[in-house]
RNA sequence: GAGCCUGUAGCUCAACGGCAGAGCGCUACACUGUGGCUGUAGAUGUUGUGGGUUCGAAACCCAUCAGGCUCCCCA
């Protein structure tokens, strides 16, 4: 019967079918790091409080996250977010870290949000950054990089774009249209919100917020120019790399990426699948020159990018792109004959294993129809018995279960049997 | 923080005020030394929980819990 102690709201349990899709992912995601030179590594996942209230607003820390005291009194925080991790990392060794510093990881965060299609409040992400240098050529690689993952999960660039502004570029706009500094939030807010607002009521909200009729449309023209691109040297620069770095036809200029205007400084991009039926970024990152001095780090320019695992696990399984699950990692069952034989099967296991088999020994002497049929469900290739007439003669009937071939053979003959039968199936 | 939807067998769902059902899965047998495919038979329910309306509630009403979707937010 089912347990009445339900999980965590907005937590998941990893059944070992949802366990494949995360290490599915992960491994994707190390290949993908490790293919740049990317190095691994990770920081705790409980933090004090205060390294998150320094940075975010005080609102969003106590709000969105999962904050509470220990037992000595200290208020700490279930990490939210890696960098401030990153930066008081950095921080701690900067003399000691050779740079340019190109680090990955992949692990757990939490955020008190609210759950729903693509957004759950424990979750697996991946962040990767290159810190110590400032150049297009750094923001290139990093879009390479999400580029090579999405290549290698079978996101093809029909399925899949990243899509690049810079914000150094938005800021020169809009100064051109007279739209001042005080309203830049809201006006970046604003072009976040246009591709999942009806235009008639975009443009009301534009009016609300006190922009002149003629800066609505100033501001359209800006983010229906998939041209601007060509005004900024630094866009020039980045797509001239992303060229010769072969991943040009994922990527795409778009005006309308602003990313907030959290801490980013120059080119921000993200990842979307490119159907639409989910509006959710699969990854999305930009240049922060200035966020490791402004919370007390070393003054480092940076780029990076974060992916969660929620989104990219909905749209691969959309797509059917994972691999097939197999159950379990071994390919091998030994049956149990009956009570008499064990100690023949439990032999038979140990001369496999060590040979370097993964083996599986069924645990009790049920009957052997129920022992092979427990095998296809694990989609086992091989059932192996040993019943009296095999023991008699030192023999092993070796069962090929995926073309139903059953062969007896000597016992110490059946290690390279097996290999055989694997390395076909 | 707000709105909408959904909770029925292990799973997916039907029944929409009148006997709680189907498909899949499960068990047994056909097949007492062998899975898949097939056939036959069988088991499985506090209809999320608590209350109310009614001759009668899975259905209608109230509350509550849980989940999903959307808005807000998204480091």
């Amino acid at each position: 019967m089912a347990s009445k102690i339900q999980p965590v709201k907005g937590t998941r349990e990893f059944y070992p079918e949802q366990m494949f899709l995360r290490n599915f992912i992960y491994e994707k995601v190390r290949a993908a790091s490790q293919a740049f030179g990317y190095q691994e590594w990770d920081a705790p996942f409980i933090e004090p409080i205060d390294l998150y209230a320094a940075k975010s607003g005080e609102e969003l820390v106590k709000k969105q996250s999962f904050t509470f005291q220990d037992r000595g009194g200290d208020f700490v925080t279930l990490r939210p977010e890696l960098t401030p991790s990153l930066t008081r990392m950095i921080a701690a060794k900067q003399g000691e870290l050779t740079f340019p510093l190109r680090w990955w990881s992949f692990g757990p965060f939490w955020r008190y949000e609210q759950p729903q299609k693509g957004r759950s409040r424990e979750f697996f992400q991946w962040n990767i950054d290159m810190l110590g240098v400032d150049s297009p050529l750094a923001d290139a690689e990093l879009i390479a990089v999400a580029a090579a993952f999405l290549r290698s999960v079978g996101l093809n660039p029909l399925l899949a774009s990243i899509y690049v502004n810079n914000r150094r570029l938005m800021e020169s706009e809009f100064d051109a249209l007279g739209i001042i500094p005080e309203k830049r939030l809201e006006v970046s807010n604003l072009v976040d919100r246009r591709s999942k607002m009806e235009p008639a009521k975009w443009d009301a909200y534009a009016l609300e917020l006190g922009l002149t009729q003629k800066q609505v449309d100033g501001l359209k023209n800006i983010l229906s120019n998939f041209e601007l691109w060509k005004k900024s040297d630094e866009l020039t620069r980045l797509f001239a790399a992303l060229e010769a770095l072969g991943v040009k036809e994922y990527v795409k200029f778009n005006p309308n990426i602003m990313r907030g205007l959290l801490y980013y400084t120059g080119t921000v991009f993200e990842a979307y699948e490119t159907s639409g039926s989910l509006k959710r970024a699969i990854l999305g990152g930009g240049r922060y020159d200035n966020l490791l001095a402004d919370v007390g780090g070393p003054p480092l320019p940076a780029v990076g990018f974060a992916m969660g695992d929620v989104v990219i696990g909905i749209i691969l399984q959309e797509y059917g792109l994972l691999p097939e699950f197999i159950p379990t990692p071994a390919a091998v069952l030994v049956t149990l004959f009956d009570i008499t034989m064990w100690i023949k099967s439990f032999e038979l296991a140990v001369q496999l294993r060590n040979a370097g088999l993964n083996v599986m020994v069924y645990p009790e002497p049920v009957k052997l129809q129920k022992q092979f049929k427990f095998a296809d469900r694990m989609k086992m290739k091989i059932a192996l018995t040993v019943g009296p007439d095999e023991a008699a003669n030192d023999q092993v009937a070796v069962k090929n279960l995926v073309n139903g071939e059953q062969v007896t053979v000597k016992r110490e003959a059946v290690v390279e049997f097996i290999r055989k039968i694997l390395a076909r199936v």
